[in-house]
RNA sequence: GCGAGGGUAGCCGAGUUGGCCAAAGGCGCGGGACUUAAGAUCCCGUACUUAGUGUUUCGUGGGUUCGAAUCCCAUCCCUCGCACCA
């Protein structure tokens, strides 16, 4: 319904006849630029495409200005995104089949995003999934948008070639001693091995927000077994009391090197991940330990054991140490337990036994008493036990504890520490003397995607990137300050992001497609060491697509000669088989690309994706192959939500987003990319409201609708005053965006290409303007400033405005200095200011005008004038200066006071402006700017305007409006 | 908590080497023009006040200065990142 596809596909395709995109060496100067390329994990969203088509905007620009330009894309896929995403088609399918109404799930996300459904059967298999996104990705999208990317470049992580590629990386990582190996807790699926677990829940179905915490294992001893407590604070430990056991609770006793822990099920479960040869050996129901006694760790106290409901055999070990003094829940499970009558009369427990816990005083706190848990519970207003306030209260005091807190005299050696380190400090204390063990748990349940529950394991023999590298750190920092990064606040950052960057965990293990580590097979390199130092391999992989080279022929010979320059072309050749001259080819080809000149990726980079880019590139390459800059983009979010006021992440893997080919549909290709363009700047999150979509769409159609007019009311008319000012403000127009370009900001480029020179062609035609050659030299300038943003848009409008070629092929206009005309600029803002100031003046009279007067200033005032711009031009404008020089002059001196006031006012209006702004308002001959303009603003106002010397004799002047007049400020009279 | 950034008119959003800033632009809203008509287009207006002026405004409270949205201090609030998601 639309009609801008056809437009659309026919410059697409005339771009691809003439090559545009296809990057070529030759002898202008080059500039590379990608965007950090998305992972395969489904159809993508509008939000995708801000990012994405800045960079293509960026890049035509780029080409506009001389540069050749490349501007290569890919398809990130490794990990299990694909193989979950396979499962569950194969999953749903036959029940699809038998009833295929039924649109939820998998199958009904892909077939709303528009995947046919005869593609279903293939999707079953992961490789077939990448594939099949890999298309969409540069059909729909990229090229649907009309992106003048080299697509004979497109690379997929999971091509053998770029393995070959990855593979030759790591060694060269391995040389530079980047590798490391040491043992991990990470989350991992029981089916599916290592997953993320993050936010964006690209790996799991659930708990996208939890955290992986160390606890410390308390060892409390009783007979010869352990009832083992976990612990976020062992530096309480010098306040417990007693010990909380769940009655309603079945706990396990597990073998752990040769000592019996009691433990519950769940807990035995999860260490079973995190340490070796753990065996159940029988069981024990809470109930049966109360009463007990058990040895603390540490301080070695016997303490009692009581019932306890609020241990969650979930969390933890499901067995819990009580320092009331400082856990809100301790505190008020205490008191409770001791009004209890059943502890006695149920459990037996003696009288005595349950006086003696009494809560112990250990830690100092500003804004808190003897005993924050109380201070806490108190202010929270929390009375028993399993109020929802505890967790808050819970919270509050930790977190106080941690950063004020200090230990008490009763502490031991660990008295008068600050309680973040006293943490450590008893923590290694306890492990060392064997009383306690440490354990990783998820702080909410996490289920993978393929539905199991997620654990933390232990892996021993982890490999890392090892990015705390001093040295590499310190060269990387350094070269980020002659990096150009956007925005600003992330080129100040980068610094902090670099030196917080710590090894990283680069291989998994597991259920996962990508490269296999070169050094042991059993890995496989993870999904963000496989994609950082991967710009470089566009160079080649234009190469392997088109079959000149085969992944057989990558061998490390061939990048060390031609990423590092290593060796010699000859033996090259010999080693690989690719021919002496292509490897030479190759070779000055990546000379030639290299470094990219610009990285573009959303903020979720800025910690993750763009220092291990940086560092790849600074540990392996020479330094001219060091990128030179990168530029963050924030998001598009989804409607704000009523209750958070916050924007909901538009999220790709759960779909319900605007599919982007139905976007482009509804609102033109152009009318997106002008939204994003204009919407606000790149350093800042947008959210996506149609309306506001659509009425960027509206703002094109007025353009193009604005230049037909405009090339079908140009004449052979003589050009005017008018022709000289339109010409003068897209000139300046011009140097605004060349400015603007140079620091990447493509949203004043639409700023200036899309409102202001709008604006200004509205004025000049308004003013009758429309000399044939003006006409054309307007629309030249403006339809290629056109081209970057929208770029069907500016093709059609060139055609149809008669240029020859394509705007994408034209070179934009360079700022010629000659075509400014001050007095032109100046004249116009006259009348415009005194059209402004006549309507000013209807509205508060509310009158209806008869006739309006203009008097222009009298000549002693101009002589004033001229006086006040020599001075300034020396560089000596004051009053007394001005007023002094004009006194000086016989003529002047005549008019009295009235110089003295005048000489003030403009020796104050103009001591800070500048010879080049002033001299205009000086040197205009305002009575016969006015007379040319008179009958325009009689049109405008509605009422004849007239133009009247106050020098005049006879001058009919009833109100005596002449005296006020000033050069650059007629006065005006309405009658 | 640590690190980074931000609070501007009905909304979005420019503006921060202090002055020309009542503060760009867009949207929305009001009025007008055109029109059979219009959710289309164009023009004007949109803090308060007013013959083109003046007054009070840029989270809040102080301060520096002849002069501050722009600098300093304090304070409140908000956003983002904090690790294996490109």
């Amino acid at each position: 319904m639309s009609g801008y596809g056809d437009i659309e596909r026919k410059w697409q395709q005339r771009w691809s006849e003439k090559g545009l995109n296809e990057a070529n060496r030759d002898d202008r100067p080059k500039f590379m630029l990608i965007f950090a390329y998305p992972g395969v994990t489904g159809y993508l969203h509008v939000g995708h495409m801000r990012g994405f088509s800045y960079v293509d905007a960026i890049g035509r620009y780029k080409r506009m200005t001389g540069y050749n330009v490349m501007f290569p894309v890919g398809a990130h896929a490794t990990g299990n995104g694909s193989i979950s995403l396979a499962n569950k088609i194969r999953k749903e399918l036959p029940e699809w089949k038998k009833d295929k109404s039924k649109d939820d799930g998998t199958i009904g996300y892909l077939l709303r995003n528009g995947c046919p459904e005869e593609k279903l059967e293939s999707l079953t298999e992961p490789m077939n999934v990448v594939n099949f996104f890999c298309d969409v990705y540069v059909n729909e999208y990229w090229k649907r948008f009309g992106f003048l990317a080299d697509w004979r470049r497109f690379t997929c992580t999971l091509y053998p070639d770029y393995a070959k590629f990855i593979q030759w990386q790591f060694r060269k990582l391995r040389q530079a001693d980047m590798l490391i190996q040491k043992p991990y807790f990470a989350p991992a699926c029981p089916n599916c091995g290592p997953v993320a677990v993050d936010a964006s829940e690209t790996d799991i179905s659930k708990g996208g927000n939890a955290e992986n915490q160390e606890y410390t294992l308390l060892k409390f001893k009783h007979g010869d077994e352990y009832l083992v407590a976990a612990t976020l604070r062992p530096e309480t430990l010098y306040g417990q009391v007693c010990f909380w056991v769940n009655p309603e609770v079945e706990y396990v006793k597990i073998k752990v090197n040769g000592e019996t822990w009691i433990v519950s099920p769940q807990a035995a479960q999860k260490l079973g991940y995190q340490k070796d040869g753990i065996e159940t050996v029988g069981k024990i129901p809470g109930r049966e330990m109360i009463g007990w006694k058990c040895t603390a760790p540490m301080i070695h106290r016997d303490l009692p054991v009581f019932p306890a409901k609020f241990c969650d055999p979930d969390v933890g070990t499901g067995l819990v140490t009580s320092v009331p003094s400082d856990a809100p829940d301790d505190w008020i499970s205490l008191e409770a337990v001791k009004k209890d009558p059943t502890l006695v009369a149920e459990y037996g427990i003696p009288q005595d036994v349950i006086d003696s816990a009494v809560p112990i005083s250990i830690i100092s706190m500003e804004g808190y008493g003897d005993f924050p848990a109380k201070d806490a519970i108190d202010r929270l207003g929390i009375k028993e036990p399993g109020d929802p306030l505890l967790v808050e209260a819970k919270k509050q005091v930790y977190k106080d504890g941690y950063h004020l807190g200090r230990m008490k005299d009763n502490c031991g050696p660990y008295a008068g520490m600050p309680v973040d380190r006293a943490k450590d400090a008893m923590k290694d204390a306890l492990l060392k003397a064997g009383e306690a063990d440490v354990f990783h748990d998820l702080t909410e349940e996490v289920v993978c995607r393929c539905g199991q529950r997620v654990y933390i394991r232990r892996i021993d023999d982890q490999w890392f990137i090892n990015y705390a590298n001093p040295e590499v750190t310190e060269r990387t920092k350094e070269h980020c300050k002659t990096m150009d990064i956007q925005p600003a606040e992330y080129y100040n950052n980068v610094h902090g992001v670099l030196d917080w960057f710590r090894e990283r965990a680069c291989v998994r293990l597991g259920n996962w497609l990508g490269t296999k580590f070169p050094y042991d097979d059993k890995w496989i390199i993870e999904a963000i060491s496989d994609s950082t130092l991967y710009p470089i391999y566009y160079i080649i992989s234009k190469y392997t697509n088109d079959g000149e080279i085969t992944a057989d022929q990558l061998k490390d010979s061939f990048f060390d000669y031609v990423f590092l320059g290593k060796g010699d072309a000859a033996s090259v050749s010999a080693d690989t088989g690719i021919k002496t001259e292509l490897v030479e080819q190759v070779r000055k080809d990546v000379e030639y690309w290299y470094p990219l000149d610009l990285n573009l990726g959303g903020k979720e980079h800025m910690t993750v994706h763009f220092p291990a880019f940086l560092m790849n590139h600074t540990a392996i390459l020479p330094k001219e192959m060091w990128p030179r800059g990168i530029m963050v983009n924030w998001y598009i979010t989804g409607k704000k939500n009523a209750a958070t006021g916050k924007g909901d992440k538009i999220s790709k893997s759960k779909g319900g987003a605007q599919p982007i080919p139905g976007a482009a549909e509804k609102f033109g290709v152009d009318g997106l990319r002008l939204y994003y363009a204009h919407i606000a700047s790149p350093f800042a999150d947008v959210e996506w409201v149609e309306e506001t979509v659509y009425s960027y769409r509206q703002k094109l159609d007025r353009i193009i609708s604005f230049v037909g007019e405009l090339n079908s009311i140009a004449a052979d008319v003589p050009a005017g005053e008018i022709d000289k000012w339109i010409i003068s403000r897209m000139n300046g127009h011009v140097k605004v965006i060349r400015d603007a370009m140079d620091k990447l900001d493509l949203r004043q480029l639409a700023t200036t290409t899309y409102f202001d020179m709008v604006n200004d062609i509205r004025w000049y035609v308004r003013r009758g303007g429309k000399n044939r050659e003006t006409v054309k030299a307007v629309l030249r300038t403006w339809i290629n400033a056109m081209m970057p943003v929208t770029p069907h848009t500016a093709e059609e409008l060139w055609e149809q405005s008669g240029f020859d070629g394509m705007v994408s092929e034209a070179q934009f206009p360079e700022y010629d200095e000659s075509k400014f005309s001050a007095d032109a600029e100046y004249g116009e803002d006259l009348i415009r200011n005194i059209m402004a100031d006549s309507a000013q003046i209807i509205k508060v009279t509310g009158m209806q005008p008869s006739r309006v007067i203009l008097y222009t200033a009298s000549a002693w005032k101009r002589k004033v004038m001229d006086n006040a711009l020599e001075l300034l031009r020396e560089g000596k404008l004051d009053i007394p200066g001005l007023t002094k020089r004009c006194m000086a002059d016989e003529d002047l001196r005549r008019n009295g006071k009235a110089v003295s006031d005048l000489a003030k006012k403009i020796a104050a209006d103009y001591i800070r402006s500048t010879p080049e702004k002033m001299r205009p308002v000086a040197e205009t001959d305002e009575v016969s700017l006015l007379s040319s303009a008179a009958a325009f603003m009689s049109e405008e106002i509605g009422s004849p305007v007239e133009v009247m010397d106050s020098d005049a004799e006879g001058l009919y002047d009833p109100k005596g409006k002449s005296k006020a007049a000033v050069p650059g400020r007629p006065a005006i009279l309405i009658e």
